[in-house]
DNA sequence: GGGCTGGAACAATTC
DNA sequence: TCGAATTGTTCCAGC
């Protein structure tokens, strides 16, 4: 294949995202990431799409997401991303770029040459990269940083798709994976070049715990190590062993060093302060995005059209995933793996098939089926951002965790699996599943940060059993990720009881140290659970759903401490303030105080001010504040900004987002969230992000609701009837984790004007169904969607980052005015368009429980209003473009 | 006896 | 540079 760009970006970030026109593919072929930007060899799929792919030759110009298919081949689903930059910004350049398939070379030089690997590598290297001012002091895998360049990765980082499985680091000395999930013939073949990929698989486990597997993850940063030892800890206290003997002192990795951080400490220091801010940038969106274009359809595409080599990588790469060992497991490979390639067809889990093996309760009704023969192998990364409903199927998770649930060590016993608010356990449900064979739900932790949703590093589902477990459950890894796979059965009405999983964490230091992982473990506490599940189409494909859990809290210390918001009774209020919000949430003290931020775009402080905490009022749980006159009674729209409750000097909840209207904006009024508070305090409760990306203070005209959904919602038909509302024991604690919620309004979305055509937003779904692309946030929906978005379940449900039919803000100016370049993470991290069905807004509606006036109907013909989203950086240093980058940005977004 | 919990000691890291 | 505060990890005890 080969890659050149015509136009070149006047900005180095500019991703640009090529979709084929292939009906199977999906592909979002190309991803030309400046400056790191580089093939990249991930994204098997693509490869092999590309091999159908001729000459591709595109002007980015209106890539409207899923518009770019036809009916017919709609690998819908998956977002579109266009011009990128890394941090997820939209690219204001149209480049046009030249796409040839790789079917020009000869399968072997595809696969096997790394000087061939990438012709985009070549490409791309000759591309003059951005300085980024204080580089170093970012993580963020997007930058150069030490910590983040490809030297310092690994095949072994689970941290994504694009850097574990699939990438290629060997191949690219200045490519960050976040950068580009370009399409490379090497695509494959990194798979090959990363024995470890499979890591897990091949590592036994020392642990002492029911988790053996886990210890994997830090084992394979230490191939040469020992089994059995493990790096040393910072901390003075790891002197012993599991069983007592003393851990060994030394390490055999080059990299040992009796500091947690051998590589100079690229890791910043997260703090409360500049957390969620850093967070931010670390997201790719781009990469995301493109990973997103993918279908997790392989079943024609690997049928045909691939090289056999190409395959075989692939199947590799389905090694990946292994099943845990359970003593007297039959099905096991001597290597206890089971069937790896088979694993995807064990998605499609039939009754009569039967592999007592994976049993793991034998008492429970269900059994694990055998696998079919391989099917896909092209089931979509862990990082992949699905949406939780696509066509009739939604995956919701009607019972949400509880946010506090203390993680276990592996030198502990088991805590115990998570629990709900209610007391008992969260509950998932696959609505829309009408066929008779049982599926499998995987469960596994992924982030709660700003950044898009991504199997969690530093902790891993537990697996727990008993008799207290009324659930059936086994392990399988997935690129040192453990998930749990739980079956959906249609006599229990594809509901699933998820009591039988804990949370196992992870040392930080045994993380940190692995080669290729980026994030760091300090203050990276929050999970969630993620949900997925894959549902085979009778076409062959397969529709995969993921729905992502609230937040959960697994740090002790935080959880005790730390003042917790899940919910407010106002989320927006005339500038002139005055309105006494009620506030629900966790450890409120006497002495709490409320603060008022809106910071700049460069990150500075425009405004602060404590509210006026009626003390009396202050519970443990509850608080309440009356709404300060914002700084500016003259504004003539919405203007978000943040606030927290402070406890102390470094006790503070989570940003919560609040938007300033006009004055004489009406206050629609809509229904409680939360019927029993609003009862006892007469004010109705929206939960609230949980996270919050401080830093940003989209200014978001009012009038858009349509130009501006709210991301997750993915098109599903209208259901409503059949969908639970909001479910009550999902939303006493609904929180917004959802990046998206601050989103991207895009203004005149690609799809929007795209002509008619299939858009599918999401994974392989059918094609045909008019979709339209939406800014995706019910806060930013309209100052009106600001105000109830969050309660909604589905907000929560339909995981805030992912579950989104994203389609990235096209590389068109013009075109994408997407989100939020100046703050590369946060919200930010994906601007995006979502696609959109008319009936979505009504389903998501009714799955918000009434809670979301933004969800406004809306169909593709409507005429659609751009809408400017502001975000801004929470810190200076967090900003990827100078001011007069983001100064031609903004001007080209406000339309 | 093992799993689950809550609490806290101890040490590293950060402020 | 030092002390305090914070955070991570391990250990203990009770149910």
């Amino acid at each position: 294949m080969s890659l050149s760009t015509e136009t070149c970006p006047s900005y180095s970030h500019v991703v640009l995202f090529f979709f084929s026109p292939d009906a199977y593919s999906y592909t979002p072929n190309v991803s030309l990431s400046l400056p790191l930007g580089m093939g990249n060899p991930c994204l098997a799929t693509q490869y092999h799409t590309l091999q159908n792919s001729p000459v591709i030759s595109v002007t980015s110009c209106h890539q409207t997401g899923y518009s770019l298919q036809n009916d017919n081949h709609a690998p819908s689903g998956y977002y579109l991303p266009h011009g990128l930059r890394p941090n997820g910004a939209p690219a204001l350049e149209s480049p046009r770029i030249e796409i040839t398939a790789y079917s020009q070379y000869p399968e072997d030089e595809v696969e096997e040459s790394s000087s061939e690997d990438n012709v985009i590598k070549r490409g791309v290297n000759s591309i003059v990269t951005l300085t980024l001012p204080n580089a170093e002091g970012y993580r963020d895998p997007s930058c150069l940083s030490p910590a983040s360049s490809v030297s310092s990765r690994s095949c072994n980082s689970e941290a994504s798709s694009y850097e574990s499985s699939f990438y290629n680091y060997d191949n690219s000395p200045q490519n960050s994976p976040w950068q580009s999930p370009c399409v490379s013939p090497r695509g494959s073949s990194s798979l090959l070049s990363c024995p470890l990929a499979s890591g897990p698989i091949a590592s036994p486990h020392h642990s002492p715990s029911t988790s053996p597997q886990i210890g994997a993850v830090a084992e394979e940063a230490w191939p040469a190590q020992p089994r059995g030892s493990r790096p040393d800890s910072p901390s003075g206290k790891r002197k012993y062993s599991f069983n007592g003997a003393p851990f060994r002192q030394t390490s055999c990795s080059p990299t040992q060093s009796p500091t947690p951080s051998p590589h100079g400490s690229p890791r910043v220091s997260v703090t409360d302060e500049n957390w969620l801010a850093n967070t931010n940038q670390y997201t790719n969106s781009a990469i995301v995005a493109a990973i997103n274009a993918l279908t997790t359809d392989g079943v024609v595409d690997m049928g045909e059209g691939i090289p056999i080599k190409t395959r075989k990588t692939m199947l590799d790469h389905s090694l990946s995933m292994s099943l845990k060992v359970e003593p007297g497991g039959e099905d096991l490979s001597p290597e206890g793996e089971l069937c790896h390639e088979d694993y995807p067809s064990r998605l499609g889990l039939k009754k009569e098939n039967y592999c007592g093996g994976f049993l793991d309760v034998p008492q429970h009704p269900y059994s694990w089926s055998k696998p079919k023969p391989y099917l896909s192998p092209s089931l979509p990364a862990l990082d992949w951002q699905l949406p939780s409903c696509s066509g009739p199927y939604n995956l919701q998770i009607e019972v949400q965790p509880k946010s506090h649930h203390r993680a276990h060590y592996e030198t502990e016993g088991s805590r115990g699996a998570v629990k709900a608010l209610s007391g008992g356990h969260p509950v998932v449900q696959l609505y829309g599943y009408m066929e008779s064979e049982p599926l499998t739900l995987q469960l596994f932790i992924g982030t709660a940060d700003d950044r898009l949703l991504r199997p969690h590093a530093f902790y891993q589902v537990h697996r727990i059993t008993g008799k207290t477990v009324s659930t059936a459950s086994h392990e399988v890894m997935q690129s040192n990720t453990k998930i749990l796979e739980i079956p959906l059965l249609p006599e229990n009405n594809m509901r699933a009881i998820i009591d039988c999983a804990g949370i196992l964490k992870l040392r930080n230091s045994d993380i940190e140290l692995r080669k290729g992982e980026t994030d760091i473990g300090r203050k990276n506490t929050r999970v969630r659970l993620v949900f997925r599940v894959h549902i085979n189409q009778a076409n062959g494909r397969t529709v995969s759903l993921q729905a992502a859990s609230n937040p959960i809290e697994c740090s002790q210390r935080s959880a005790q401490e730390l003042p917790l918001v899940e919910k407010q009774s106002v989320d927006s209020y005339p500038a002139t303030g005055g309105k006494m919000m009620l506030l629900s949430g966790l450890n409120f003290l006497p002495d709490s105080k409320v603060v008022f931020v809106e910071k700049a775009q460069d990150g500075h402080h425009l405004w602060e001010t404590e509210a006026k905490v009626d003390k009396d009022s202050i519970k443990c749980n509850t608080i309440v504040v009356e709404v300060p006159p914002y700084r500016n009674q003259r504004i003539s729209s919405p203007v978000q900004v943040n606030f927290y409750v402070c406890n102390g000097k470094r006790k503070r909840s989570q940003y919560q987002r609040f938007t300033f209207l006009p004055p004489n904006v009406p206050i629609i009024k809509t229904e409680p969230s939360d019927e029993y508070e609003s009862m006892r305090t007469g004010l109705s409760m929206h939960s609230k992000p949980y996270y919050n990306q401080p830093r940003l203070t989209p200014i978001m005209p009012v009038n858009d609701a349509d130009a501006c959904l709210v991301s997750g919602y993915s098109p599903c038909p209208p259901r409503h009837a059949a969908m639970p509302s909001s479910s009550p024991s999902s939303s006493p604690t609904l929180h917004d984790l959802s990046p998206m919620a601050y989103n991207k309004c895009l203004p005149n979305s690609p799809t929007h004007a795209a002509p008619p055509g299939p858009v599918a937003p999401t994974i392989q779904e059918n094609p045909g169904r008019p979709n339209l692309a939406h800014p995706a946030s019910p806060d930013h929906s309209s100052p009106l969607g600001m105000l109830h978005s969050q309660g909604s379940p589905n907000h929560l449900n339909s995981p805030g980052p992912h579950g989104y039919h994203h389609i990235y803000a096209n590389s068109s100016p013009s075109s994408s005015p997407v989100s939020h370049p100046s703050t590369p993470g946060g919200a930010a991290e994906s601007p995006f368009v979502q696609a959109y069905s008319p009936s979505h807004g009504a389903a998501n509606s009714a799955q918000a429980g009434g809670n979301s006036p933004s969800l406004l109907h809306e169909d593709s013909s409507s005429p659609t209003v751009s809408i400017t989203v502001k975000q801004e950086p929470q810190e200076l240093d967090q900003m990827y473009l100078d001011d007069g980058e983001l100064s031609e940005i903004l001007s080209t977004w406000i339309v």
